[in-house]
DNA sequence: GTTATATAAGTGCCTATGGA
DNA sequence: TCCATAGGCACTTATATAAC
């Protein structure tokens, strides 16, 4: 089976599945972030806080963006504690965070059990210059392992810095990532291995998931994501095999 | 090769509110 | 009355990228 989606609450989910069943964790949580203080962080809705005025699309808001930071370092700390229990040992987590909650998140997936390894950056080309300031140009990729990383199992060489845009055509989430940084990130997994991503959004993992041969299992707690991302991986599976061996799971909550 | 457009996990600033 | 902060609204800058 090249994926399976979960749509209901990622704690509730993750849950249900068994011990060692997939390979990597990969995953962009909401950040609850975008803001200078505690309120304009836990006040406004996504759209409000990650779209510029002025923006031309009407992509969908996302939840649970409206945790302080103590309470999202908890909420996140949980999650990764049963995705580090779902993770055969040597595996990986990659959890995309900005510069504001870097910290909560490696506290989260260290008090998770997780083993932080280092910290990469994506940079956005595409970003607006600021006057007297430095361009908020990069957001960050968090890797840990589950014990030791097995480089026999997955001898790979991997960059520590991507660059790409978020796509301008035919977006279909507010924080989409590009799917070719996606493809060269599952590749932290060993060949033909299982990725999870429990915050799937449109489901760009997934995506880059089966167009690099991996099995997918996706977590998305809305509704209308849940059905994007189906649509997605659907033709991107169409694309690489024409098999149409995949089931929609759920909702779990 | 040139021009037009969209963009920023945006920022700046004014007003209301409430405590000292 | 002063001061600090939250809330709300107006609007930035110049770059990458699409369109021509």
């Amino acid at each position: 089976m090249p994926f399976s989606l979960h749509q209901g609450d990622a704690l509730t989910v993750l849950a249900s599945l068994p011990d060692d069943c997939v390979d990597a964790v990969i995953t962009d949580p909401p950040y609850n972030s975008g803001g200078r203080t505690a309120t304009e962080r836990t006040s406004r809705t996504a759209r409000q806080k990650y779209t510029s005025a002025g923006a031309e699309h009407q992509l969908a808001d996302f939840p649970g963006e409206n945790m302080d930071q103590r309470s999202f370092t908890f909420w996140l700390t949980q999650i990764l504690t049963e995705a580090h229990r779902l993770t055969r040992h040597g595996g990986a987590l990659v959890l995309f965070t900005d510069w504001r909650q870097a910290p909560a998140m490696s506290d989260a997936l260290q008090a998770g059990g997780w083993l932080w390894r280092g910290t990469m950056a994506w940079h956005k080309p595409a970003t607006r210059p600021q006057k007297g300031r430095f361009k908020q140009e990069c957001e960050y990729i968090h890797w840990a392992s589950k014990g030791p990383v097995d480089a026999a199992r997955n001898p790979v060489y991997l960059p520590g810095f991507y660059s790409a845009s978020q796509p301008r055509k035919d977006r279909r989430h507010i924080t989409q990532k590009p799917v070719e940084v996606m493809r060269e990130l599952v590749k932290i997994a060993p060949p033909g291995g299982t990725i999870l991503d429990f915050c799937m959004g449109s489901g760009s993992t997934g995506v880059a998931a089966l167009m690099e041969g991996y099995d997918f299992i996706g977590v998305e707690k809305t509704e209308h994501y849940t059905q994007i991302a189906s649509e997605r991986l659907t033709e991107a599976l169409h694309a690489s095999t024409d098999r149409d061996d995949y089931e929609l799971a759920g909702p779990e909550a």
